[in-house]
DNA sequence: AGCACGCCGACT
DNA sequence: GTCGGCGTGCTC
């Protein structure tokens, strides 16, 4: 048994030049208590100074040529990386073309000493043996959920409570990964209700450090559980992993801001493939991306018929019409909640010249102004307060206000409906849950509260302007946030989304959600624009950028460089984008890592001479356009 | 990242 | 003759 004398470590540090193993000596009084997965400080370097590491296997002899340094701390003998959990890990490092070291950020939370001990210590301390228990189910689905709330909350969590019940009843552990903090609240709610509390783990991203190691700690045990989390919980090293669930993928909050940059869909695919789990994608509408992994035959479709909810369409220019105004008056008559979603929060989404007409430009970055809910005028890329506006073109010091904003609504409304309960929600000051009862709420996309009960009318407004956005999923993103919505009212209840006309909105109002993402997939597939397609994003400093392009294969299709204009954007800072098949992803990945490196370290004297700090390429494998 | 090795210009 | 400049390459 000990008779493995040497360890396989992983070094934790962010240089790719490292992002390999590195065998050491195990010291003889470590032999009976390393583990595969342990965590271990280890000399490393010319200077020999101390990295941070994890054992990543153990083996009797190693063949690296020269002399082995000697393992002689091990940090504590709890297994934290998991064999699966490396294998994940490394996939999605290898994918995103990025170091492993960043993908076990998310994997494994810092250690809490108090934490640890108090977990080893426990009652019937067992750890598991090395490699978790394997299910191979391979069912991969999807399924549209009824849109609806009721007594007892949105239907979806009780019914993705129920279906991780079961699974945990035959021994099963699940993952449910909810990209939204009230929604992922509404699941834990239920799920506490419904279950033991030592059933339930808590993965969500808020909490304290040593809170989530402890939640970390909690799936290292052997009985199963169901795990309730954001993106880092498809990490989690539950033992008997039965199936991953994502409710909503199409949620941006599942995109990893910063690296290793992956989509929440794209680790539970890798994570399925590799340990033969269920995989369940549930939502009110479907994303780009799953449409083609339906398409392709990847995910089958097993959503259940269900009534659709009562929507109408009106094609009105208005921007509150007479459908509008009947629906939330029936809505408020019978002492029910109306919800009122406003594309954009403030007093007015832009403001112009009253003089001149034109729009009013920031004094100091020269930017579009908008007006805040004080009534402020503001600059919408510096955040500027523009108090004393003073037209540039004609010099005219009064302004004009454009399309009302939530504010401005709220306002509007309080007017209309004298004595009714006016309450504005929106993502700087978001609220979670309301009690039942005559209101009226006024939210912008994304941050529309739960109501007890359900809302008895939802008012969809501004359709137009969320469609016209300048951004490749538009669309998909109003037919998402739309449906949420609408998933937000009771049984009886009636919506009425305002100014949509044509294909959505007829589609829409008889709830044919797959046919709009079909329609979504084609019109991106004739473009050939993501999903159809892959497209990576490159960017730095213009000549470390040309010099990696240059590398690549000629079959490699390259867009750019171009400088970038967003702001927060270096002054220097180039993009390209790369279009390639998903057959070409690993390749991809793979050249781009090697050529990245390559270009970097020959340039190390240009950026010294310069005085500047070297930033390295940045590598987004998927880029959102 | 650090750090050592190594191969060319100014110096006591 | 050698001291040290930093470009190059390696880290079990």
């Amino acid at each position: 048994m000990a008779d493995f004398g040497v360890a396989r470590v992983a070094i934790d540090s962010p240089l790719p030049q490292l992002d390999r193993l590195f065998d050491y000596q195990i010291a003889d009084e470590l032999r009976s208590k390393i583990t595969i997965g342990s965590r271990v400080r280890v000399p490393f370097g010319r200077g020999a100074s101390i990295s941070d590491g994890f054992v990543v296997e153990l083996i009797k002899k190693s063949d690296f040529e020269g002399k082995l340094t000697e393992l002689s701390e091990l940090v504590s003998p709890v297994s934290v990386l998991k064999p699966e959990i490396y294998q994940l890990c490394r996939t999605v490092a290898d994918r995103q073309a990025v170091t492993i070291a960043d993908v076990f950020k998310l994997a494994i939370p810092n250690r809490s000493v108090a934490v640890e001990k108090k977990w080893m210590a426990r009652e019937g301390w067992q750890q598991l043996p090395s490699s978790l228990q394997k299910v191979r189910t391979e069912s991969r689905t999807f399924a549209f959920i009824e849109p609806r709330t009721n007594d007892l909350g949105p239907i979806w969590a009780q019914q993705l409570v129920e279906r991780a019940k079961t699974r945990l009843s035959d021994g099963y552990s699940t993952i449910i990964v909810v990209p939204d903090y009230r929604d992922q609240a509404a699941l834990l709610e239920k799920l506490r209700y419904a279950l033991r509390p030592d059933q339930v783990i808590d993965y969500t991203s808020q909490q304290t450090n040593s809170l989530r190691y402890a939640s970390f700690l909690r799936c290292l045990d052997v009985e199963p559980a169901i795990v309730v989390g954001s993106r880092a919980a498809l990490y989690a090293p539950v033992s008997n992993l039965g199936e991953i669930i994502i409710w909503d993928d199409g949620d941006t909050n599942l995109q990893e801001p910063t690296s290793p940059y992956s989509n929440s869909r794209d680790v539970a695919l890798i994570r399925q493939s590799q340990s033969g789990c269920g995989l369940f994608f549930a939502s009110h509408s479907r994303s780009c991306e799953t449409q083609r992994l339906v398409e392709i035959g990847y995910l089958k479709d097993v959503s259940l018929p269900f009534a659709i909810p009562k929507l109408a369409i009106s094609e009105t220019t208005a921007r509150v019409d007479s459908l509008a105004w009947q629906a939330i008056r029936r809505g408020l008559e019978a002492d029910g909640a109306v919800l009122i979603q406003v594309a954009s929060r403030g007093q007015s989404v832009s403001a112009y010249c009253a003089g001149c007409g034109d729009r009013a430009k920031c004094s100091a970055c020269a930017g579009p102004l908008w007006v805040d809910s004080q009534n402020q005028p503001r600059c919408r890329w510096c955040n500027a307060h523009n108090l004393g506006f003073t037209c540039g073109a004609c010099g005219n010091r009064s302004l004009k206000q454009g399309r009302a904003g939530a504010t401005r609504t709220s306002a509007e409304f309080g007017k209309a409906f004298p004595g009714t309960k006016i309450i504005e929600s929106n993502g700087e000051n978001r609220l979670e849950v309301l009690p039942g009862g005559k209101k009226i709420v006024v939210a912008t996309p994304g941050a529309e509260p739960r109501v007890e009960g359900g809302y008895s009318a939802v008012i969809l407004l501004d359709c137009n302007e969320m469609l016209s956005r300048d951004n490749l999923r538009a669309s998909e993103d109003a037919i998402r946030t739309w449906s949420n919505a609408i998933a937000l009212m009771k049984t009886g209840g009636i919506a009425v989304a305002v100014g949509l006309q044509g294909f959505l909105g007829q589609k829409l109002a008889l709830w044919s959600q797959a046919e709009i993402a079909a329609h979504e997939y084609a019109s991106r597939a004739e473009l050939r624009f993501p999903p159809f397609i892959r497209m990576a994003s490159l960017s730095g400093e213009r000549e470390l950028l040309s010099k990696v392009l240059e590398a690549l294969p000629d079959e490699i299709e390259i867009l750019g460089p171009m400088p970038v204009t967003a702001k927060g954007a270096a002054l220097d800072d180039w993009r390209a984008l790369i279009r390639y098949e998903y057959s070409q992803g690993a390749a991809l990945a793979a050249t781009l890592k090697t050529q990245v490196l390559l270009a970097t370290a020959g340039s190390k004297r240009l950026s010294a001479k310069s005085g500047r700090a070297q930033r390295p390429i940045q590598i987004k494998m998927d880029t959102v356009i």
